[in-house]
DNA sequence: GTCTATACTTAGATAGAC
DNA sequence: GTCTATCTAAGTATAGAC
């Protein structure tokens, strides 16, 4: 914790943004550890100091999101299992996707889908958030209503990029709960053309 | 069409066959060309012969997928702008999606998006994606209707993996359809939370 | 804690024989 | 149309000096 050495201590953090920004950008395996060193004015050799493998990278800035998903969940558990609760879990959601670097990391996994599937921290990452669409479909388990949960979800994460035009980020985050709602509150219908 | 020669015409097929797969299960820079030759019991330098370059093989395979987008946007111009022709395009794009190789084309593009984000083909199926969307919620275009056209067609996408538990091609297919339709009908309307 | 230097592997791509 | 052989570049990772 505390630093008594003069080291610059925050060269791992350092390095852990600028890999975040590639990855998310050009892709884990497209971007080179030689790539991230150059961008930091460092040596591959010295990433290796810091951290034991690229892999190694992700894993760290991903441990922290999946703390604080775990807390979600536990706490969406005990959220009531109607239309107020559910509103309530995707509200906590939604300011846990925008608030500080829980964005960055989520969009980091949208961009490497293939990190998702095949990386421990991906697999962990994609079982909390079908974790939480369980949670938010638990009143009605059926096939409707776990796209509905889902499509809730990705109407938080879409709205970043479904949205063109000039739209402050309040709007957005507000917008997408609202239409994330409109699905949720639904969760329990029948869908219409079934009948 | 005839193969008056001994040679196995159908090896370019067999290329594109195998490298969608593999591109989409492990990713496009994860796999290499190698790896795609070994599966077929060739060389890498065969490959050379049929494609130019590893790019070059992705084009293959989303040019034909293109076509059939441009003429479905063409047509979805001209259905009414009201919820009986978003419907109408939506069943369409539906239908497109899940038919024969629409569904593993779309799949390649949704666990590369660096590769839609940066290559010319990605690009291009990008562009007629957002065309799509834009059409759909051309009698709302604010952003609450743009919103929702894309959930709409992320509905779609989504119920292959939204949904667990044993559930038929078809039933898949027409429960996408009824709640993306939701969607649909909603566009025009204010959302709930905002008022 | 960061460097230089390097080992080792693999990548995409090409030349030319058959 | 497919092969062998090879080029060049780049990748991840490590050893050891400072």
């Amino acid at each position: 914790m505390v630093r008594v050495t003069g080291s610059t201590g925050d060269t791992r953090s350092r390095i852990q943004a600028v890999a975040l920004e590639l990855f998310t950008e050009q892709g884990y395996e497209k971007t080179s550890l030689r790539e991230i060193a150059e961008r930091l004015g460092v040596t591959k050799a010295a990433l290796y100091y810091h951290f034991k493998s690229k892999d190694d990278i992700v894993e760290s800035f991903v441990a922290d999101r999946l703390d604080r998903l775990d807390r979600l969940i536990e706490w969406a558990a005990e959220q009531p299992a109607d239309a107020t609760g559910r509103r309530a879990t995707l509200r906590r959601y939604s300011a846990e996707f925008f608030g500080d670097g829980g964005r960055s990391v989520m969009q980091f996994f949208e961009q490497n889908r293939t990190v998702v599937k095949h990386h421990p921290a991906g697999q962990m990452m994609r079982d909390r958030m079908l974790r939480v669409a369980e949670l938010l479909s638990r009143a009605d388990p059926s096939p409707a209503g776990q796209l509905r949960a889902m499509l809730a979800l990705f109407a938080v994460h879409g709205s970043l990029f479904a949205l063109r035009g000039e739209i402050s980020g309040e709007e957005r985050q507000a917008l997408a709960l609202d239409v994330a709602n409109e699905l949720l509150d639904r969760i329990g219908e029948t869908p219409a053309g079934s009948g």
